[in-house]
RNA sequence: GGGCGCGUAGCUCAGUUGGCCAGAGCACCUCGUUUACACCGAGGGGGUCGCCCGUUCGAGUCGGGCCGCGCCCACCA
């Protein structure tokens, strides 16, 4: 143990790019990552990553949410005896659409194209593709330090995978859940195909609201028949229009149901209708339907069986429905077109610009548009029921739970979902055709020959939406259908760590593909956590160029910096990114590896004591061993706390706090000259115990700290732990009620106080740094404290300061009064020649060497004022008749203690 | 149009069920070669807790209104 020691002597800081590939390796050959499936779910503890797009790299939504998951886990794992069987279910998302179109892009830059490559060719090109940059992100959870399971990575596409989502298809489809309609869809011209409804976000738009004039039927053409003037933003779908609809109460135009319109250009006969879906105070109430290319006119021509005539096709240009004048242009060309034609008519009543929302694609970015198309889809209304029970039974909690009610409001009124994707790259239907007599065959097994004629079949074109398979994720990788072990000790999951943006997409699908398939809810909890903004509050993304690679964080600052930095920013909240934060953690990891490096080397240069032959264990000699065992304790409840509340950033910055504001700033200099060699002050007795508590102290503060910052502290736990064990598989440190000590804790925060009160007073008086002002104590409290005072404060406070012996003026005198007596056999009492106040009493100075006096009057008057002014107010609460008879006793009493110290402390000024 | 949330020190954020003088990190100023750490240490300045009204002995915290900002959901051409 000692030649690893000697080499802490040249290691002034923690490197984390030399130490972090070291350790990442340790902790991969040692198998801790990999739980065997043994034992009950209820017993182990699992979380399933949300799998990251296979060809994607890691962003700081990534890095967050990984940072959280491994607290999660690492927690979790270091709490059993000695470790409990945890797993992190790692594993990719196929992502059909955005790995299909990356793939796309690199063919077009070879100048070819998927559809000259042919399916299967192409299908194959991208599997190639996946071989090659499906594993970067994998690779980066490493670096970040995330202990998944890498041993058992999972795909969404992978062969038994396709059996679980085969299987799920064709059982939803033997329920009557899927089914094939022809239903106006989320068509996204970018991707060729039919996307979800949660694939769309609407952006605000200005675009030009044309007034246009139909003539009626019967007149003469010249408007003398009458006329209505229906508004339109998209003049280019008049084309397909089948009706004209008014609202049933629009007195108006009463007598105008039942006739008909003349389609402008086309010359269609459009009968005129009455819906309530059209609004009377809209333009003139006069509403053109297009049942192929508006939802809602779909809705109003379902209800009035109206033609559907579909003037634009799947490729975005106008069809040959459209006629000839307008057929191929794209949708854009035919809108001028149209216009232009209309105002050759005379027929454009009016322009004018118009704001409203426009659908894109999310996934494209193009324009949506709507079409009817042939598409297979899922009823939701079912499968969403049980997953609303779960929730509100309180089986599935959500966290924080503000977001609970957006989530049933979501699934009470939910909507058939499109699966089907008009791309090559995912899971294909499987649905097979007759090529003679078209029967359809749904099988997991791809049948022979129609089962009516006999004839070849030919299988759907389409592939299932990403999400159908994302949403069975849980059971899916732990083996499902089978009832394996995997699935028996790890589902349900205990956690689904996510932001908020998958809460339908993902989580809610997931919930009720569970306990569809299971029978059980796929995670206990879901803990939804912030987005990561960029620091100027836009979002982070790489299009705007606002992204902040967590990598390039990594090799600035360390994983267990950003670890740390995350986690201390996120909240339930979202919030930007502080670069601030993660320097906070580094500076963190320096201080502790460098915290306990101090102790190593005292403790091994300490004479006649081997460093090997101490065992690290609680041994408090003085009020301060008593104090760090005792906030160690309260610091360890805290954490685990906050870990299991998902309270991660408390617990991020209690840990800081802890090893910032007592264990480094106070504990190790209190202690420092205890170990002190030149001059020995303690006993050989006190050393060992000393040596002992404060080995002891920093091995829990490491294990402690260890699901935060886990490079450090492997790191530190390599010289910390003789038997050369892996920190990430030990236990987590426990509480031990008994070495709680509210009484250490008090004497020491009183001390605390009166230290950092005497090193502003000295400040304040132009006192040197290095420069011992003689002093004598009166103040209550301080006698096992008063020589901590005296070094921490650099006073001389006379003989009595050494040792363990009472300072001066202590806690012997059994009146507080001004004539506390000094130790007996002092020569008489020097006269002070500056007072300052402390908790309990005063300092008094004895001597105006290198002091400014005039400045420590001044400053005397000012504590008097404030002391004068605080117990004002004390006193002023506690006359005032409702405080008293309102406020709880303990408040009460609180204030009189405290108005009775302020007096004690005045009255010693 | 509905819903959720935010507005606390120059910046980024904490402030549990209303109760000691509203905190932290960073930034800023002063001092410091104290033998763990200069990725350091000590000290300091800095806040009408968005605004108004109310409840209460007591409000950053609860209620109402207003102003500003963000996000989610939603089928008005």
């Amino acid at each position: 143990m000692s030649d690893r020691i000697e080499e802490l002597r040249e290691r002034t800081r923690f490197e984390p790019a030399e130490a972090e590939p070291r350790i990442t390796e340790r902790w991969l050959q040692s198998g801790l990552f990999h739980p065997e499936p043994e034992g009950e779910a209820r017993e182990n503890y699992s979380i399933a990553i949300p799998p990251p797009n296979v060809t994607g790299s890691l962003h700081m939504g990534h890095a967050l949410n990984g940072s959280i998951q491994d607290v999660l886990i690492r927690h979790h794992r270091m709490s059993g005896p000695p470790t409990r069987r945890t797993k992190w279910i790692l594993g990719t998302d196929h992502a059909g659409i955005a790995t299909q179109a990356q793939v796309e892009k690199a063919l077009r830059a070879e100048g070819t194209s998927r559809q000259e490559l042919g399916r299967e060719a192409f299908v194959a090109r991208v599997w190639e593709w996946r071989e090659h940059y499906g594993h970067t992100i994998v690779e980066q959870f490493k670096r970040l330090g995330a202990s998944c399971d890498y041993s058992e990575e999972r795909f969404t596409l992978d062969e038994g995978y396709h059996r679980a989502v085969l299987r799920v298809f064709v059982e939803l489809f033997e329920e009557g859940l899927i089914y094939r309609d022809r239903y106006i869809v989320n068509w996204d011209p970018g991707s060729r195909s039919a996307i979800s409804d949660l694939e769309v976000e609407e952006r605000r738009e200005t675009d030009t609201l044309y007034s246009i004039r139909y003539d009626l039927e019967g007149g003469d053409g010249g408007g003398g028949g009458g006329s209505v003037t229906i508004a339109t933003v998209r003049p280019e779908t008049m084309l397909g229009d089948t009706a004209v609809a008014v609202n049933p109460e629009d007195e108006r135009y009463r007598d105008l149901v039942g006739r008909a319109a003349i389609l402008p250009l086309v010359g269609r006969r459009l009968p005129i209708i009455a819906d309530e879906y059209v609004k009377m105070d809209f333009g003139t109430g006069q509403l053109k339907v297009t049942p192929a290319h508006d939802p809602n006119d779909f809705e109003i021509g379902r209800r009035h069986e109206l033609d559907q005539v579909s003037v634009i096709g799947e490729d975005g240009r106008m069809t040959s429905e459209a006629g000839e004048r307008f057929a191929g242009l794209s949708v854009m060309e035919a809108r001028g077109a149209v216009v232009a034609a209309l105002r050759g008519e005379g027929r454009i009543v009016s322009e004018e610009p118009y704001e409203h929302e426009v659908p894109y694609s999310h996934r494209s970015g193009q324009r949506i548009e709507p079409l009817i198309s042939l598409q297979w889809f899922m009823r939701m209304d079912g499968l969403a029921e049980p997953a609303v029970r779960a929730v509100r039974e309180g089986r599935v909690r959500i966290v924080p739970p503000n977001h609970e009610r957006v989530y049933l409001d979501w699934m009470e009124r939910i909507r058939p979902w499109c699966i089907s994707r008009q791309l090559w790259w995912g899971h294909r239907l499987p649905v097979y055709y007759c090529l003679t007599c078209q029967e359809e065959h749904v099988a997991e097994e791809a049948p022979e020959r129609c089962r009516v004629c006999g004839g070849e079949l030919r299988q759907d074109e389409d592939v299932l939406d990403t999400w159908f398979s994302s949403a069975l994720w849980p059971f899916a990788t732990l083996g499902w259908p089978e009832r394996t072990p995997e699935l028996r000790a790890f589902y349900p999951t205990d956690v689904l760590s996510t932001a908020r943006d998958i809460l339908f997409l993902w989580v809610a699908r997931m919930i009720m593909m569970g306990l569809r398939f299971v029978g059980e809810a796929p995670f206990r909890d879901v803990y939804i956590h912030s987005v990561i903004q960029a620091p100027d509050g836009r979002r982070m993304s790489k299009s705007l160029g606002t992204g902040i690679d967590p990598l390039e964080e990594i090799d600035r600052h360390g994983a267990d910096a950003v670890r740390f930095g995350l986690l201390a920013m996120s909240s339930s909240q979202d919030v930007r990114y502080s670069a601030e934060k993660i320097q906070q953690g580094q500076a963190l990891a320096n201080k502790l590896f460098n915290a306990a490096r101090f102790a190593l080397l005292r403790i091994a240069d300490l004479p006649g004591v081997d460093p090997g032959g101490i065992v690290p264990a609680p041994r408090p000699q003085t009020i301060e061993d008593r104090w760090i065992l005792s906030r160690l304790q309260r610091v360890k409840a805290s954490t685990a706390a906050r870990v299991e509340s998902y309270e991660l950033s408390h617990a991020a910055l209690g840990l800081y706090d802890f090893v910032y504001g007592e264990l480094c700033d106070w504990y190790v200099e209190l202690v420092k000259h205890r170990l002190a060699t030149e001059e020995p002050v303690g006993a050989e007795g006190d050393r060992r115990a000393l040596a002992a508590t404060l080995l002891h102290v920093l091995r829990e503060t490491v294990a402690l700290a260890h699901p935060l910052i886990p490079f450090v502290t492997e790191e530190l736990w390599s010289y910390l732990e003789p038997s050369g064990s892996l920190l990430a598989g030990a236990r987590l440190p426990r509480v031990e009620e008994a070495l709680i000590d509210p009484e250490a804790e008090e004497v020491l925060g009183r001390t605390i106080e009166a230290v950092t009160l005497i090193r502003g007073w000295r400040d304040s008086v132009g006192a040197r740094p290095g420069l011992t002002v003689p002093a004598r104590l009166r103040a209550d409290g301080y006698g096992e404290t008063g020589a901590s005072i005296a070094r921490l404060a650099r006073l001389d406070l006379g003989s009595g300061a050494p040792g363990a012996t009472p300072a001066p003026g202590a806690t012997a005198a059994p009146a507080p009064g001004a004539t506390a007596a000094p130790a007996p056999g002092a020569t008489p009492a020097p006269e002070p020649v500056a007072t300052l106040a402390i908790p309990g009493g005063a300092v008094e100075v004895l001597s105006a060497g290198g002091l400014d006096l005039e400045a420590a009057e001044r400053r005397r008057g000012q504590a008097r004022e404030k002391l004068e002014g605080e117990i004002g107010r004390v006193r002023g609460k506690l006359a005032n008749p409702g405080f008293a008879e309102k406020a709880p006793e303990a408040i009460v009493a609180g204030e009189r203690e405290k108005l009775a110290r302020l007096e004690r402390e005045l009255e010693e000024l």
